[in-house]
DNA sequence: GCAATACTTGACTATTTTAGTCGGGTTTAT
DNA sequence: ATAAACCCGACTAAAATAGTCAAGTATTGC
């Protein structure tokens, strides 16, 4: 179980957003540079903020990308949603489908990963970037 | 952010021998059979276990494994332990060091991450075993 | 004793996922 | 025009995962 470095850098770059400008859009070459994350990289994650219409984007020279909600409208799991990052509850194999799909006999881990997902998920409905935001003052 | 197999297998071989039988061991081949996991990799899976003291091994014919504890002792989270499947703190890159080590100055995300990992942590360490077993009659 | 069952150990391998890189665009302010 | 910045899709290296394989050792029942 384990968290990866998409989700962890789509919330860092988006705190950086947060807490360095809210009216004009920042480059994603700043980030790039006070986050330590490579610019190709943060391309990738920050195409499916887009989507997810969690960030906007300014295009050309002083372009950049500016949040589309308030921090406190924009919750880690809706970030974690967006890159894909999300618990995987594991589906049964194949060959336990049997028994897994039948009526009343469902596999005995099948619903505590369930429960667990829901847990998980609370915690990140819970949490906003406007939380992460307030908690640190300092400049990263 | 997902759960890996080895943890999944860990937990549904510890169930199957929670419900089959308290008294007698339980040998890999019947959980390979009931549960279609292979032998090969529940032998890597109960190494570990045993040397958590999760179970205990009993060599030779007629032999097998039978749980060291009461299910409700077993909590989930002493078997993913054993099986290495821990939350992963990610710990801060080597280039954002700087920043992240320093006395007032962390990262963004390392208290959140500390927050999410006690979060997940508690959430295994309340269910036990016997939650599990309670929950599901049915023989899988 | 010996055969069969079952645990023990450690190395090996294939597949998948992750974490990026790279190249060639398009848009827009100046 | 040109430079800054977003846009997009393909590619790749490294690591983790999920298993397999082989060669044991211990125990029991006959």
């Amino acid at each position: 179980m384990k968290l990866t470095s998409k989700g962890r850098y789509a919330v860092m770059a988006l705190v950086d957003i947060a807490k360095f400008d809210s009216i004009n859009p920042v480059s994603l070459r700043d980030i790039s540079l006070r986050q330590g994350i490579s610019i190709d990289y943060l391309e990738q994650i920050f195409s499916k903020l887009k989507k997810y219409e969690i960030v906007k984007s300014i295009r050309g020279i002083q372009g950049g990308y500016i949040l589309n909600r308030k921090p406190s409208e924009i919750k880690l799991n809706n970030i974690f949603d967006a890159v894909d990052e999300k618990v995987r509850t594991v589906q049964c194999k194949k060959e336990s489908k049997k028994s897994c799909n039948g009526k009343s006999t469902k596999c005995v881990t099948h619903d505590l990963w369930n429960e667990l997902e829901t847990h998980i998920n609370t915690f990140f409905e819970q949490k906003s970037l406007e939380d992460l935001v307030i908690n640190k003052e300092s400049r990263i």
